[in-house]
DNA sequence: ATTGGTATTATGTATGCACATATTTTCTTG
DNA sequence: CAAGAAAATATGTGCATACATAATACCAAT
């Protein structure tokens, strides 16, 4: 048996994606419900429901109970990042990975940055800020503030042995978070640090991460110019 | 009986997730097989699997046949971008959208389009660019190559009717692509049609897409300063 | 000690069945 | 006719069972 025999979740996904693709089930129509097409495919009704499932998690079909499934007007293409540790970025690209703590400070971050995590505008964090290289060349700056409310440990943890990056993975979890992605014009102080001259565009992603309700960590990461973030769709 | 009931998949994997997220499993820890967490849950094994095969999708999991499951190393963030059409990205942001198509020829690309498409250097495609607003405000600059080889009905087109963009998904089906995100300094040209000064960071999306194996379409989005991509973890 | 085959085991998948749940349709009642 | 109750229906989920598959562990032969 093949994984792609009608039988199979995999099989029976393959065949209803065709059908999407080739239009024989245009954007905005409705599908057959799944026991008939379980009877088509002389498979399970759980099999067809898996296959269904997954399309509809990839965005090519809205399912409704009792309305039913449409194949979705406008295919959204989905893309799933893995956004990891800046280590194993820069070992999974062959490179010797380091790291240079450049400031590390204990007091109130700038209105924003409490804004942004919801805490009180005089509440001090631990500011970290750090420079990782990717064979001696710079890759990025990690700018970073830390709620030691929250993580009191992180108020003296030495983020020159390990960074604050992969201290906070390892020792404060968190259950949801905001990223966005922008670019900017490196200002003089951090195209200094990475080698670059001022103005030049720095591929920038921003991120806040809270456990449950309690704020984390609020971190800039600025890459060196010639970043790219790949993916496949 | 709620959600969250420990005899439901979505109870299992919150719980779990609390114990992996507590340290209960630390990270590089086997934790049980299906069956006796399933005996422990009161629940069948499908449904512990349910549970574990979602948590090893959101990348807190390991699962190999046979070796068993492990709490992942490194959690790497895992983040679902939604790209949608440039039209309802603009209208999701409560703005009005218009576009105008700057350019429309065919041509022989450049060697890197060419390339990256794995098409001869000499093949003509369809070079399209088009300028898209939000509000009368320049949003991106959508800088297109198609092949027409693939899909001839596209030499003849009317993309000041419709957007490139938008048509090639109601009439080009692809079924992979790569896409890469990075940051530009704006060049003189770019930055005029954009309405901001040459050198300005620009966010920019690259993708490439294929039907199996047969490239359809290149395409660079270049958004004016400011935009941001969002996404939550 | 190395090689190669075999047993073991945890996950992966398919099935038939039952019931839950959300939503639409139809029927009833004022 | 409108409002609300009840029936119908497609998807969502849980369970017990069975077998498939991949990876490891073990053992025998060389």
């Amino acid at each position: 048996m093949t994984k792609t025999d009608t039988n199979s979740w995999r099989g029976v996904r393959a065949e209803l994606l065709r059908r999407i693709n080739e239009r024989e089930w245009p954007p905005g129509s409705t599908v057959p419900n799944e026991s008939d097409l379980a009877e088509e495919f002389g498979c399970a009704r759980t099999t067809v429901n898996r296959a269904m499932r997954e399309l509809a998690d990839a965005g090519f079909l809205n399912r409704k109970r009792r309305a039913g499934t449409r194949v979705a007007e406008h295919p959204t293409s989905r893309i799933v990042l893995d956004i990891p540790i800046i280590r194993l970025e820069v070992e999974q690209r062959n490179a010797e990975w380091r790291h240079v703590l450049i400031e590390s400070t204990i007091c109130v971050p700038p209105m924003g940055t409490s804004g942004r995590l919801g805490l009180d505008a005089q509440v001090k964090m631990r500011h970290v800020r750090s420079l990782h290289f990717a064979d001696n060349q710079p890759f990025l700056l990690e700018d970073r503030w830390i709620n030691i409310g929250a993580i009191p440990s992180a108020a003296t943890a030495d983020f020159a042995a390990m960074s604050s990056n992969e201290w906070l993975i390892q020792n404060a979890p968190y259950t949801r978070g905001d990223i966005a992605f922008s670019a900017a014009n490196a200002e003089p102080e951090l195209a200094e640090l990475l080698g670059t001259t001022p103005g030049a565009a720095l591929f920038t992603i921003d991120r806040i991460t809270w456990n449950k309700d309690v704020p984390i960590t609020s971190v800039r990461l600025s890459y060196a110019p010639g970043y790219r973030m790949f993916s496949r769709i």
